[in-house]
DNA sequence: GTAGGGTTAG
C-alpha cells in the first residue's frame, strides 16, 4: 500500500500524527497486541490543531474545508484555532457557519471558545447572543461556559453590572470565577474593588491561587498603594508562592509603580529565576524616573543572553525620549530593525515619540507614514512632539487629519492640541476645540484641561478671563491650574493675582520648594526685600529639600549631564563651548533676558 | 481530537 499519498507536507507534521497516519493506511500486524486505527476525523483533527499551533493558518483552513465529515470538536478546533492566532473575527464566521449545519450542535467547548473570541473582538452584543444559546441549550451549569461569559461582560461593558450578575449566578464557584472578576474591576481601573473582591475571596470562600495573588497585586499597583503591596508580598512569601515567577513579576512590577525603585531593586536581585518580562518590567519602571539606570538594565539583559523583544525596546526608547539622545536612540532604533523587530504599533509609536521629543520630525514622520496602522497614541505622539517644539500649526494641523480618518480624541488628544493652541497663539480656536470636546466628545473637563485652558488665556494675555474660568469651574482648582495662571500673571506682569495664586498653591503644596522662590522672586521684583527674604526663610522651614535640576548635553556622541556649580573636570570645557554658542543664538534671536527673576533663581541654584 | 483566570510597552 502506498502511504505516501496520504502523508502531505511531511515535514510540518508532527512525528507521532505522521506516526498515526501511516498505521491508518497499513495493515495491522498478525501478532498481537491488536491495534485499532483512529478514525480519519480525529486524526485530521489533531494535524489541525498542529497546524494552527505552528502558524499555519492557509494549511489548517484549506485540510478543514476538504474533510468529508466534520464533527463538533473539528469546528471548535477551528475556532478556538483562529481565536490562538488572534483571528477573532475569522473565528466567529466559522461559528456562525457551523450554526447554520443542521447536522452539528455547539458543545460547552464550543461555546466557551467562542466567547473567548467575543471578547477578543471586544463585542458585548455577540457575547449576548451567546449567552442567550448557552440559556437555550442548557449550558449555563458549564464553569467554563459561565467563566467565559464572565470575561466577556467584564472586558467589553461599559460596566461591571453584567458581569456582577453572571458571576452571582454561577453555583460552584471555584477559584477561576473570582479571578476573573477581580480582573475585571482591576482591569478597568477599579484596584480597590478588585481587593475588595480579593478579600471576600480570602476570607468567605478560603480560596485562593497563584492567579488571585497575581492580579490583586496588579490592583495594589493601579492604586499605587505600596502598603497594600507589602501586605500581599508578606502573604505571597507566607502561601510559598513566592517562587512562582508570574506572581513575583507582578509584585516586582508593584514596587515599581509604586515608586519603591530600591524595593524594586532588592526584589530583582532575591528572585531566584528571572525570565524576559521580569528584565522588562524593571527596564519600563526604572523608564522615567531614572532613565540612565532603564538602558543599563537593557544592557545588562543583553549581557546575560537574554532576548530584548517589543516590550523592552519601548521601554528603552522611551527612556532614550526622556533623555532626549538621539544618537543613542538612532544606535537602538538599528538594534530594533536588525533583531526584525519592524511593523510592532507600540513600538513604532515609542519610536515616534522619541524621534519627535529628540526634535528629529524627518525621522519621526518617515517611521508614522509608512505604519501599516495607526492608533491614537500614533497620532497623538506626533501631536505633542510638534507642539512640544513650538510647531503649533503643524500639530493643529495633525489634530484636524487625524479626526478625518475617524479616529476618535480623547482626553490626551484634547491636552495636545490644547497645550499646541497655547504655544501658536491660536485662542480662539483652542476654545472651541474646548467646546467640541465636551459637546461633541462628552469628555468630562478634569483639572489638567482645565490648566491647558487657563494657560491658553493667559499666554494670549487674558489674564482676567483665565481668572474668572478659574472661578467658574466646577471643582477646586489644583496647583497645576494655579501654576499656569502664576505663569500668566509673572509674564503679563498682574502682580497682586499673581501673589493671589501663589498662596493658593502654597496652601494646596507647601512643600515645594520653588513655589517659595517664584513668590521670593516676585516681591524683590517689586522692590519689597523684606517680604522677598521672608519667603526664603519661610522655604527653609516648610519645603522639603529640592532635588537639582538636572540638564544633559550631546556632544560627539557622547552625554553629559550636569546640574548647577557641578564641577565636570575637562569635559567643563566642552560645556562652555555649548552654552557660548547657545548665547550666541539667542543674541541672534534678539531675545532679552528677565534678569530680575534670573538673578534670584541663580541664588538659589535651581 | 476541542474550552478557563495572572505578570511586561504608549
Amino acid at each position: 500500500m502506498n502511504a505516501r499519498k496520504l502523508v502531505v507536507s511531511q515535514t510540518q507534521i508532527p512525528q507521532s500524527i505522521r506516526n498515526s497516519l501511516l498505521y491508518a493506511v497499513m495493515e495491522p500486524p498478525n501478532s498481537a497486541p491488536p491495534f485499532t486505527p483512529k478514525p480519519p476525523s480525529i486524526l485530521a483533527t489533531g494535524l489541525l490543531k498542529s497546524y494552527f499551533e505552528r502558524g499555519l493558518i492557509r494549511e489548517a483552513r484549506t485540510l478543514f474545508d476538504e474533510m468529508p465529515e466534520r464533527d463538533v470538536v473539528a469546528w471548535t478546533t477551528m475556532i478556538s484555532g483562529y481565536t490562538s492566532c488572534n483571528l477573532h473575527g475569522r473565528a466567529w464566521v466559522v461559528f456562525c457557519g457551523m450554526m447554520r449545519c443542521t447536522d452539528v450542535r455547539p458543545n460547552e467547548f464550543t461555546l466557551s471558545s467562542t466567547l473567548k473570541a467575543c471578547k477578543g473582538m471586544s463585542s458585548s452584543s455577540r457575547g449576548a447572543l451567546v449567552h442567550g444559546l448557552v440559556v437555550k441549550q442548557g449550558m449555563s451549569a458549564s464553569l467554563y461556559v459561565s467563566n467565559a461569559l464572565l470575561d466577556v461582560y467584564a472586558t467589553c461593558c461599559v460596566n461591571m453590572d453584567e458581569a456582577s450578575a453572571v458571576f452571582h449566578e454561577i453555583r460552584g464557584k471555584n477559584d477561576v470565577c473570582w479571578t476573573t472578576l477581580i480582573a475585571g474591576y482591576t482591569h478597568r481601573g477599579d484596584g480597590y474593588m478588585g481587593l475588595n473582591v480579593f478579600r471576600r475571596m480570602l476570607l468567605e470562600e478560603g480560596k485562593s491561587s497563584p492567579f488571585s495573588f497575581s492580579i490583586a497585586v496588579r490592583a495594589c499597583a493601579s492604586v499605587h498603594s505600596c502598603t497594600y503591596g507589602k501586605q500581599l508580598h508578606a502573604a505571597i512569601v507566607k502561601h510559598g508562592l513566592e517562587f512562582s515567577l508570574p506572581v513575583m513579576n507582578s509584585i516586582l512590577d508593584m514596587y515599581c509603580r509604586c515608586g519603591s525603585l530600591n524595593a524594586a531593586k532588592q526584589c530583582f536581585h532575591e528572585m531566584t529565576q528571572r525570565d524576559s518580562i521580569t528584565w522588562n518590567t524593571l527596564i519600563a519602571g526604572y523608564e522615567k524616573s531614572d532613565p540612565y539606570e532603564s538602558i543599563s538594565t537593557y544592557s545588562s539583559m543583553e549581557s546575560e543572553g537574554l532576548s530584548p523583544n517589543c516590550f523592552t525596546f519601548s521601554s528603552v526608547i522611551a527612556a532614550v525620549a526622556n533623555l532626549a539622545i538621539l544618537s543613542c536612540g538612532e544606535q537602538i532604533h538599528g538594534r530594533i530593525i536588525k533583531r526584525g523587530l519592524r511593523g510592532n504599533l507600540e513600538l513604532d509609536n515609542a519610536l515616534i515619540d522619541m524621534y519627535a521629543k529628540s526634535g528629529n520630525f524627518a525621522s519621526a514622520r518617515r517611521i508614522f507614514d509608512k505604519m501599516p496602522t495607526r492608533n491614537l497614541v500614533s497620532w497623538t505622539s506626533m501631536m505633542i512632539g510638534y507642539g512640544s517644539h513650538g510647531y503649533g500649526n503643524e500639530a493643529v494641523d495633525f489634530f484636524e487629519e487625524m479626526v478625518k480618518f475617524k479616529v476618535r480624541p480623547d482626553r490626551i488628544a484634547f491636552v495636545a492640541v490644547l497645550n499646541a493652541c497655547s504655544h501658536a497663539g491660536l485662542v480662539d480656536k483652542g476654545v472651541n476645540y474646548f467646546i467640541s470636546m465636551v459637546s461633541d466628545y462628552n469628555i468630562a473637563p478634569d483639572p489638567e484641561i482645565f490648566g491647558c485652558l487657563v494657560d491658553l488665556l493667559g499666554r494670549a494675555g487674558r489674564v482676567e478671563e483665565a481668572f474668572k474660568l478659574i472661578e467658574s469651574m466646577p471643582f477646586d482648582p489644583d496647583e497645576s491650574v494655579w501654576g499656569a495662571f502664576l505663569g500668566a500673571c509673572k509674564e503679563h506682569n498682574h502682580p497682586d493675582l499673581g501673589k493671589l495664586a501663589i498662596r493658593k498653591v502654597l496652601a494646596l503644596k507647601p512643600k515645594i520648594a520653588s513655589t517659595y522662590v517664584v513668590l521670593s522672586n516676585i516681591y524683590a521684583a517689586d522692590g519689597k526685600w523684606g517680604d522677598s527674604a521672608k519667603m526664603r526663610k519661610l522655604m527653609r522651614w516648610r519645603a522639603t529639600k529640592k532635588e537639582a535640576g538636572r540638564s544633559s548635553v550631546e556632544i560627539k556622541n557622547q552625554n553629559y549631564s550636569f546640574v548647577a556649580g557641578d564641577k565636570m573636570g575637562s569635559h567643563m570645557d566642552c560645556v562652555n563651548e555649548v552654552v557660548k554658542i547657545l548665547v550666541k543664538h539667542i543674541r541672534d534671536a534678539r531675545y532679552i533676558p528677565d534678569l530680575d527673576f534670573f538673578i534670584h533663581d541663580l541664588e538659589d541654584g535651581t
